[in-house]
DNA sequence: AATGAATGAGGTTTCATTCAT
DNA sequence: AATGAATGAAACCTCATTCAT
């Protein structure tokens, strides 16, 4: 966290911790329902369970608010999809299992991921970068497991894209899920993206 | 425009044309540069060249600016896309060259494209409903040039879908900027969208 | 009217007197709805059926219409009171004669006497002053009427004192209404009124 | 107080009672001076001793003000007006007494009850309720003393509309000061008024 | 004489942040 | 460490008034 080691004037690093999650869930709750913007430190502090004072010994501005809900957001996706890859399997079993439960990740977080969407613009610039890293990780994740499967005929280049791809269709799922999720469910939303990769990467289904 | 319609005091119809593009376009600098929510009131009418007191003559809150920014890119988009729709040509032709001609306008718009993104969810519900049905539309459009293609293994949720796919990997051209165009190039990224899209509907590409 | 010869930079008089009459009527109907304060400029040229720039051809500023508008509720109601006072009966039936002529103009006046009585202390000193005359005026004609009827043992204080008080029982019949209107019709209201102030003059009624 | 319950942010009941009645004291001096409406927000909270974010933390609007200045006058009166009140004389001294008490009342409070009187129609509808009400158990408490010297001749509407004209006299030596304080005295109006009560009730002065 | 677009001072209100307790 | 009252800059918006046409 560039520039946010000492956020907190508070010393006791455990409650530190406490508190921040409390912040966290509370905001996070806040942010759902009005966005950013439209949420006062105020309305943080309660939700919270603590009191205006207490939230600023614990931040420095509103803005380290955003920032540690979404890093936090960040580090839920990506732990889950961790937990998901298990390169035990064959290079394309694998990936079809990695893209089901990134799509799966992404369809119990829509309304964080909405979030991430809307308000990162609104951190500064050294934490956008810092995010964005992460978010860089997490294709890459996407990236390699493509990279196993990928043919002679397609370079390191479109696996990146294909990546990116996956990655901004399964936040698609969410952001675009009043036009999405009347067409179909999650599990045929899958089935076909799923089939679409295969079909570029010339693997026929399993 | 849903209840856009009487939107300002002045009755000229003309001038209110002409104060309203002022207004779009010094809003749009501004928002571009700093968002909506940090530009107030005073400095849009500022940069459109007038006073705050005339702004609200063309106005009801600061929220119909944001409304008649947003509808500008909406139309600007919508309208370069179908000037470039030309269904003369032969079907897999015809698709490539849309798909070009969209991606074409998503580069030269990038930071139009970002507004929409995160400042729609500012707007109010109807006016969110008003613009998400522009975008619909436009998705339509698309869909109906990948149905000419389509072969006799993909349904119409496949083409919905497609559509879909194509529409946000062109808005990520813009908003994934810092990572894809490290990538390639524009036009390496519209040549490789493409060609997945071409596997997909397994059309040799041309 | 102190200052308020030279209101209008129209020189045409009758064409002065007719924008005038509008003005006040508009004004007036506002007034009673919303008061002076909640109704604006643009609200007052609309309701005349003339422009907001006509309007101000006709006065100086804002205030200048409540002048005009608490100007013709007080000739409105002297006229009609002078018109009823008819000094050809015995003093005593022209005591009440007036009396009830007075009762029944506040009664057809409520709103317009409300007017007053709120607004009146939004006016300069000068226009307070003016009109105060004018008040002062219509209670001297009650106060002449009373001392034809007076005993020996009362004098021209009492008159006066009597005089408003029959005045401001006037005006108590509108802004009490609430109160006073579900104890008794208006007939009820003057009969009681009358009956006391003969029993204080020490006259049997009629 | 309808709705008027939870008015402040701050919880230190007794705080808010000193803030309160701070505010009440400073807004109390301008509208004194000025009106409710050409008084500014920012103008009470630096005549009540603390800053415009202050303020907002005891009232949610401007309107809040005019309703606790409204209403501690009318408190005022009527604490006031209790303390005068002993029955243990007899009916007509009591009665006598009674407007006598009221009338010094209304001397002392010239002020404030034109502030009532001017500006009470600038409060919402169910404060207005609200203090409607006040002004109606003023009155009956004058109704009640009347009572008790009330003749067979006249009925309980009787000493309703003399409660309501000994309550505008009262009134109307504030309001009309200019007229009626060059005729007579505080005393001598007592004493006039009095006498005009008691001939109408029938009973001899004492 | 009439119009109505333009102006901007100034109003009310909010809310991130501080700091004494 | 926790509290919450206090602060005031700054936001949005209104509206009386002017003036070019």
């Amino acid at each position: 966290m560039p520039g946010h080691e000492r956020l907190s004037v508070v010393k006791d690093r455990e409650l530190v911790e406490k508190r921040r999650s409390q912040m966290i869930k509370g905001a996070m709750k806040l942010f759902k329902e009005k966005g950013f913007h439209k949420t006062t430190t105020r309305e943080i502090a309660k939700e919270s369970g603590f009191s205006i004072g207490t939230l600023y010994e614990y931040i420095r501005q509103k803005e380290d608010v955003l920032f540690f809900v979404v890093d936090a957001i960040y580090n839920q996706v990506r732990s889950k999809l961790e937990e998901a890859i298990d390169l035990q399997h064959a290079p394309v079993e694998n990936l079809i299992r990695v893209v089901k439960a990134y799509f799966d990740i992404m369809n119990d977080m829509q309304e964080e991921v909405l979030i991430m969407y809307q308000e990162v613009k609104s951190l500064q610039k050294d934490s956008q970068d810092y995010v964005l890293q992460k978010e860089r990780d997490m294709v890459d994740m996407l990236k390699n497991v493509i990279m196993d499967c990928l043919p002679e005929n397609l370079s390191m280049t479109d696996a990146e894209l294909l990546a990116n791809n996956i990655f901004v269709q399964g936040q698609m799922w969410g952001f675009r899920r009043w036009i999405l999720q009347k067409q179909c469910t999650l599990n045929e939303y899958v089935d076909r993206q799923t089939s679409y990769l295969l079909r570029v990467l010339q693997v026929s289904p399993i």
